[in-house]
DNA sequence: CTTATTTTGGGGAGTAGTGGGGAATTGTGG
DNA sequence: CCACAATTCCCCACTACTCCCCAAAATAAG
């Protein structure tokens, strides 16, 4: 399981590395290849390959005839991109995961248990004080029961 | 498995490339040939042949003699054709499918698991945009558990 | 302080994507 | 059955990008 958080830098070819903190605890099934796809706020998700095959093994129970299904799996196929890491341990970030992210130079590196996410660090920041809730009332409810 | 996407331009010879990317994915035993058909949606479907065939499997499940079934058989053949991979790793779209999908110039090639789907990028758009649930509420509901 | 590992940067060979010429093949009409 | 037209298929070629490699800088460890 991932954790913990990274300030790294993204270099002018869009590529980033994992931190080695994080490498350790990703699976050798995963083969060093990862798949990158839009996350869930404004970050890149990024799964090692063996984790997202569990999410591809939900998605083949649909039926690819049935317009809703259909629909679902464009959605989340459509921005999934996968790579391996390079000699230094790299992947490269498609341009159009950048722009969503709106990454820039400086990047947050965040270990999120089977996930990896990257976001702008500001954006971050921001997403964080929004909702006026605190952690501990977050804690709270989430952890309940 | 195909996934991500690739925006491709379609030559005046009616031949698109299959993204390198996605051409790792294709069993051998397709033989580099593939199976196009019109998709459910406004795109043209490309199934290697292997994955062809199990699709081929359920057809021949249905009985050609109830009238829906006939007409589903006779709709989804009609537009059927196979091509095999050039040495550019191209394959030449027939005539009725661009038609059918409405192709131009520019192309979007999506990996959609099983198939590949290409789109015009346009119809694409406004096929995501018209109602529906949003990428979060997908994601939601087939990441659960 | 020295050594090892990790992070960042960049050059260059190889590959992928695109375009088009011309031979071979297929279909059409005489 | 033959000639013509149109299409398909098989090449070759150019461009741009990706990937692989080498290497410096920075951080951590001994």
């Amino acid at each position: 399981m991932f954790r913990g958080h990274f300030t790294y830098s993204i270099d002018n070819k869009g590529r980033i590395s994992i931190p080695a903190k994080l490498r350790k605890h990703v699976s050798p099934e995963a083969n060093d290849t990862f798949i990158m796809t839009t996350g869930t706020g404004m970050c890149i998700d990024i799964y090692p390959l063996d984790q997202w095959q569990k999410v591809e093994e939900k998605l083949l129970e649909l039926n690819a005839f049935d317009p809703e299904d259909a629909k679902f799996i464009r959605m989340i196929s459509h921005n999934a991109a996968d790579d391996t890491l390079d000699a230094q341990s790299r992947i490269l970030i498609p341009q159009p995961l950048i722009e969503y992210a709106k990454i820039e130079k400086e990047v947050l590196i965040l270990g999120a248990l089977k996930k990896i996410e990257v976001w702008n660090p500001k954006v971050y920041d921001e997403y964080i004080k929004q909702s006026g809730e605190t952690y501990e009332q977050i804690a709270a409810k989430v952890m309940s029961g």
